[in-house]
DNA sequence: GCGACTTTGTGCGTGTATTCACAAAGGCTT
DNA sequence: AAGCCTTTGTGAATACACGCACAAAGTCGC
C-alpha cells in the first residue's frame, strides 16, 4: 500500500521521542488516517500487534521497512542537475532511507564537472556506463520536458526497471518498468480547483462547504491562461 | 478530479502540435488512461464533445482550465529557500498556468536579501505583511520538517486556505484549510516496493503478478540487487 | 487466579471508482 | 436524401476502498 511509508516516518518520529509502544488509534491520528483502515493495512501484512496494548513501535518499523524493501539499499541516479536535480541530491531523506545516489548526470557542459553534494556531476553520454559501474535499479528524470522520454528510453534500455519522473511528460516504458510521476505543477492546479471551489465555483454555483471564517482573500483579476512550453 | 490537470497537460501538447481535433481515445492514450474514464470525467464538466468527431482542442482547454479555476491568477508565496524553495520558484509551469509567485521568504540571515528568479527574498518575519500585501491565498511550504507546522500556523492566520507541503511531517490545520502535500522520499519507497516485488517479495515469496511473457520487447533479465563496490 | 478493561483484527454494509458495452447522435459519402 | 461509419455519452456490472462496529484476545489490577 502506498500509505506504509507515512506509517513509517510516523513511527521513527515517536521512535525518536523513546516511545516503544503505540496504538492504532495514535499512530493513526500521528499519520492522519482512520484506525481502522490504519490496522487494516497493517494487518495484511501479518499480526504484529498486542490485544490490549498495541503496536511495538520497533517492531513496526522493522516489518514495515522489510515489507517497502527498505532493509536493503537503492542505488539511485539523477539524470538532470538543474535547481530540482540539485534539491534531490542534497535531500537527507534518501539516504536515511536506504537510497544511494551514485549518479548525477547532465548534457550541460557547464554543469558537468561540477561538484554536488560530494558527487561530480558526469555528461549524460556516460549514462549507460554510471548505471553499469553503480548497478542502478532506479532513476530519477528531472530533466526539461522535451529530454525526458529520450533519457527513460536509454536508461530502460540500460537495464533500471522503476523511474521516478519529474518532468510534466507522460512516459511511454515498457510494461516491466515502473513508473512514478511527481508533478509540482498539477499539486498546485489541485488546490486551485478546491480553492475556487471555496468562493464558488465557476458557473457561480454556491459553494457546499462555505465556512464561517472570514476570508481575507485575494479579489480575483481576470485573467487569461496563456500556455507556455516548459 | 485530480485527473484534469493531466488531460489539461496532453491537451496542450496537442495544441502545440497544431492539432485542433481530438478523439477520446487519443487524448486518453496521451494521458495514460482509459477511454471510458476520460470520457466519463468530461461528461461531468458537461458535453463538450461531438460524436464521430471528437472534441475540439481549443475549447476544451478553455473548459478544463475554467473548471480547475485557471481562467484567474493564484498569488503564491514560498516559504523555505533552500534547494527545493529555489527550484520551486524558477520552475516554468507555475507562471504558465496562472500561479504568480509573490514571496519568497525564509529564516537564514544570510538568504534573505538575495535575489532569486526576480525576486528578493524576505525574512520570515516579514510573514504576515507579504501575504497581506499581495494577497496570498495559497502557500508553499519547502522548509525544513521542524519548522513547518509554526510557518503552516502562521499562514492559516494570515488568511491562506491552500498549503503545498514538502515538509515530510504531517500538518494539522483547520478545517476549511486544504492542504496537499509532495513528499519526494516517499514516492522512492513506492519505487523500492514494487522493485522489491518483481524480484520476489522480502520472504522470497514467488511474485504473484509476474508477467508470463513479454510482447515485442526483450524480456526482463533476473536482476540481483549487489551492493556496488566502488 | 479471575474479572474487567483495553485494543486488535475483521465481517459487513455502504458508497465510490472503473470498466465494458452499446444505443444515440452526428458527420460523410454517394 | 439516405445509409454507413465513427465517436460520444451513459446504463449496468464489477471491483475496490472506506469505516463502523463488534467479537476475540490479551493485559492489568486486585
Amino acid at each position: 500500500m502506498a500509505r506504509l511509508p507515512v506509517y513509517l516516518r510516523a513511527l521513527h518520529a515517536l521512535q525518536d521521542r523513546g516511545v516503544a509502544t503505540v496504538s492504532s488509534e495514535e499512530l493513526a491520528s500521528a499519520a492522519g488516517v482512520n484506525s481502522a483502515k490504519l490496522r487494516k493495512d497493517l494487518s495484511h501484512l501479518g499480526s504484529y500487534g498486542t490485544r490490549g496494548v498495541g503496536y511495538e513501535v520497533e517492531y513496526l518499523v522493522y516489518q514495515i521497512s522489510r515489507e517497502l524493501g527498505l532493509t536493503q539499499d537503492w542505488v539511485v541516479a539523477i539524470i538532470g542537475v538543474g535547481n530540482l536535480g540539485r534539491a534531490l541530491a542534497g535531500y537527507g531523506g534518501f539516504a536515511s532511507r536506504g537510497f544511494r545516489v551514485a549518479g548525477l548526470l547532465d548534457a550541460d557542459e557547464q554543469i558537468v564537472g561540477q561538484e554536488i553534494s560530494g558527487l561530480t556531476v558526469r555528461h549524460i553520454d556516460r549514462l549507460e556506463d554510471v548505471i553499469g559501474e553503480h548497478g542502478v535499479s532506479i532513476a530519477v528524470i528531472a530533466t526539461p520536458a522535451a529530454a525526458a522520454q529520450g533519457v527513460c528510453d536509454r536508461v530502460v534500455a540500460a537495464g533500471v526497471t522503476s523511474v521516478l519522473n519529474f518532468a510534466p511528460v507522460v512516459l511511454t516504458v515498457p510494461e516491466w518498468v515502473d513508473v512514478r510521476k511527481v508533478d509540482l505543477s498539477i499539486e498546485l492546479q489541485i488546490l486551485a480547483f478546491h480553492e475556487q471551489r471555496k468562493a464558488g465555483g465557476p458557473d457561480g454555483a454556491p459553494r457546499l462547504d462555505a465556512t464561517p471564517a472570514a476570508l481575507g482573500g485575494a479579489p480575483p483579476e481576470p485573467v487569461q491562461y496563456v500556455e507556455a512550453a516548459e
